[in-house]
DNA sequence: TGGCAGCTTATTGTATACAAATGGCATTCG
DNA sequence: CGAATGCCATTTGTATACAATAAGCTGCCA
């Protein structure tokens, strides 16, 4: 993707991700072209894109709105993703090599280290966890399971700290790591996809949590 | 989608589907444009719609080819809509109502009688089929695994006929939708996915053969 | 007062012109 | 003779102007 183009889209979903633009809220084409500073057009392309990702969509006359997740389509997209990584997990039981092996355990250890300690470094933590899933992907060896999987992955609910600094779930998740690390070992596809299965599950639970609280304050804002 | 927008993705889409573009050439957005009498707007809108889909891919330079499967891409791409429409049938399963129940059985008589016949009519088997797979995707009521579904359910290989014409795979596939229908008449998800599964993997190695044929064929005119 | 018609304005869709980048070819130099 | 370099042709990216469409408003009529 060409510059002004990647800007259009790395912003607008930035935007969206952080809450910036709000659930719900009707979106002009020019106004944002505005404010990533390109014209109409990369915006366009960026606009389709995020339609087909689902972070937007447009009513029946063309017009695009940032999308608002209920419940139900929170719950929709983790269980296609548990299923997803699930599948992930299971392909990269019977693929992945010694040195990603290695890679998995490196990055795992880290993010035990993030959390092991005084003051946490979430984000050291949330690095490492991205890297420690990516390179599952990488080792089940589908494109186009990594690019669906790309399309759950991300979740436009702002209170996401909510979840970071919740150090039980972190320290259950590096767990997880672990036995994923031991089933990928043994090469045992059906433990792998199970303990990510109980893995993808658990942070749905979290999520729900943080997006409840959520709906919660913006309802009673938008009442105020 | 607008007029000439529509018009584009569904012409570029029927030409891949159809072999009208051979797999592995280049696509210029220009002569698209004029193929379809539109400008290069909306064609481009049409590429990066079909990029998506995975049925044009880029190099690192911005250039547009027609993709070209092999038989492992097409065997990912069966495993996970196998996984999905089993999903689908799952959900299917504790959803769907009656009257869906009805059409479902109606479809499955039309396309039972369709092919029982001295001169099968195979395309009213196939538009019935398509419309029983719709109606339980449909009842599943995840427009997120829709949309997923539609990205591996339409395969880019001209010999299609080859499958269509193999009665013994389609009174299979009669057999295999009766069999849904009882399990959803007992709200049994488990069968039914594994019922869906079965049916599935079935569909992938008919297209398995038809694919391998057309690749010799292929290979044959090259080296000719 | 309520609703509908027509106009005005806002917003998106399409075409086109121009800019940027890439690939291929030819020429030149080692 | 081969490889590297610079130029030209081709192709894609971006901006902008204009067209089409939909929404909202105003005023009229029942």
């Amino acid at each position: 993707m060409s510059r002004a183009s990647e800007r259009a889209y790395n912003n607008i979903r930035s935007m969206i991700l952080s809450g910036e633009l709000q659930p719900g809220s009707q979106i002009r084409e020019e106004a944002l072209a505005e404010l990533c500073g390109v014209s109409r057009t990369p915006v366009r392309d960026s606009l389709r894109r995020l339609e087909a990702e689902m972070f937007i969509r447009r009513n029946d006359s063309q017009r695009s709105f940032v999308a608002d997740w209920s419940l139900d389509d929170l719950e929709d997209a983790f269980q296609l993703r548990a299923m997803l990584e699930a599948h992930a997990a299971k392909r990269a039981a019977s693929r992945i090599t010694r040195e990603q092996l290695g890679q998995l355990r490196f990055h795992n250890a880290q993010l035990k280290q993030a959390i092991d300690m005084p003051n946490p470094d979430v984000p050291k933590f949330l690095d490492h966890n991205r890297q420690f899933h990516a390179i599952i992907l990488a080792a089940a060896a589908s494109e186009r399971l990594t690019n669906m999987l790309a399309q759950v992955t991300e979740q436009p609910v702002v209170l996401r700290t909510a979840r970071h600094y919740d150090l039980e779930n972190l320290r259950r998740s590096h767990h997880d790591h672990d036995e994923l690390l031991i089933a990928f070992d043994k090469r045992d596809g059906a433990w792998a996809a199970a303990v990510m299965t109980g893995h993808i599950r658990r942070a749905f639970h979290a999520y729900a949590e943080a997006h409840s609280t959520d709906t919660e304050i913006r309802k009673s804002k938008l009442a105020a």
